[in-house]
DNA sequence: GTCTATAGCATGATAGAC
DNA sequence: GTCTATCATGCTATAGAC
């Protein structure tokens, strides 16, 4: 799927057609995981599996993911812990569940903007894209960069692959944008990957000095796509 | 204390001149922890605590501090659990005394360079020496990258005032690099810090692109003086 | 579908021998 | 200064009532 939208595009303008937003990603986990939830009735389901992750992220973001207590949970959802497995099979098939939906989503972005005409428009849009879309899936995205070192080997080398297919993406744009020096295009890449990355997992710094997510964008954009031509 | 360095020193070159490196910090902390550490024999006590903290990097960085358990630590050290309470005062402590180093260290590094006549040659050199130390204590600082945000509310104030003062302090030599623009140079400051945080989180996409450490400072340093007469 | 009750086990910390 | 043995607690996950 390909998103229509106007050079720089503001998040306002991204919230208006994004494919992904929180209040879709519900039925979508739900049917991915329809083997294991054996909840029949998809309202109910959707509005316990909100209530498991909002407070997921509430207890994980304080404590950890693995202080966090299955019975701390129960008290936070409402549920009891019978009840809680009806939707996770266990508490590491929990934190699997987050992973798959920024995996997902990380593969999706270069591909809403694959169609516009040139490599540095290509570029400004995927960087605002995943900057915009890490906005508004904030907590997923904390979750997963604080929790996903402690998974195990297999698991930690499909998140790292996620999130390195991602980074080549940028740096492909970076050399059909002029970059002819390939070393140098991984490096700009990872360094957008790390300007980004800090957008929410620091964001009481930017909350502080009252950056907007606009602004924000803005910056790395210009970063990133300064002196295209001379290496 | 103040550094002696050539102007864009190498990692070799601060190697040879930081007063802060793995060999000595050891003597650092027992000194520091002298009332809770009842071991008398310095020799002794230092050569403990080292397998106490490359234990507890090792594991941590592998499953996480919190459900690193003690016995664990004991196995990978070879002291008995009545052994390792003679060393620190609990689980939690350990934490904090790895974060002291850090918060010591990071203290230490614009003091280095106070003396250089330039903002652009303090910048630079600050840059440098805070992504060379960083390169020289790497586990610390990762660890307290990963587990400072499961510290108590008064321990996390402490550690992000730590984090700002050295980003304000990026900041200022920022304005009287030329900058003008003050809400520009904390923005600035914050995509540095953030440059350089990735450097020892995500060491692993570095390492599998054989970037050296000397190469990511003269990348991260290029970015940071750019035009800094334009805003 | 959701609950209560509990099995079975690992943990952080300490007491006291040597 | 380091050990072994032990305590009290809290955990994940499940069984079975309703």
């Amino acid at each position: 799927m390909q998103l229509t939208l106007p050079q720089r595009f503001t998040f306002a303008q991204f919230k208006q057609v994004t494919p992904i937003e929180p209040s879709n990603l519900l039925a979508l986990i739900v049917e991915r995981h329809s083997k294991r939830i054996t909840v029949k009735r998809s309202a109910v389901a959707q509005e316990n599996l909100r209530r498991i992750f909002e407070s997921t992220f509430r207890l994980a973001n304080k404590v950890g993911f693995a202080p966090m207590s299955l019975r701390d949970l129960c008290r936070d959802t409402g549920l009891s812990m019978g009840g809680l497995y009806g939707y996770i099979a266990s508490k590491d098939d929990l934190a699997a569940m987050i992973e798959d939906v920024i995996r997902f989503t990380s593969a999706a972005i270069p591909i809403w903007f694959s169609a516009q005409p040139t490599a540095l428009e290509r570029l400004d849009s995927t960087l605002r894209g995943h900057i915009f879309i890490s906005e508004l899936l904030r907590p997923w995205f904390y979750f997963v960069f604080m929790e996903s070192r402690t998974l195990s080997a297999s698991q930690k080398t499909v998140a790292r692959s996620s999130e390195m297919s991602f980074q080549d993406e940028l740096s492909r744009l970076f050399v059909e944008a002029g970059l002819t020096d390939t070393t140098n295009a991984h490096l700009r890449a990872a360094h957008c990957m790390a300007l980004i990355q800090d957008w929410y997992v620091k964001r009481w710094k930017y909350q502080q000095q009252q950056v907007s997510v606009d602004t924000f964008a803005n910056s790395v954009c210009r970063i990133a796509l300064l002196h295209l031509n001379d290496g």
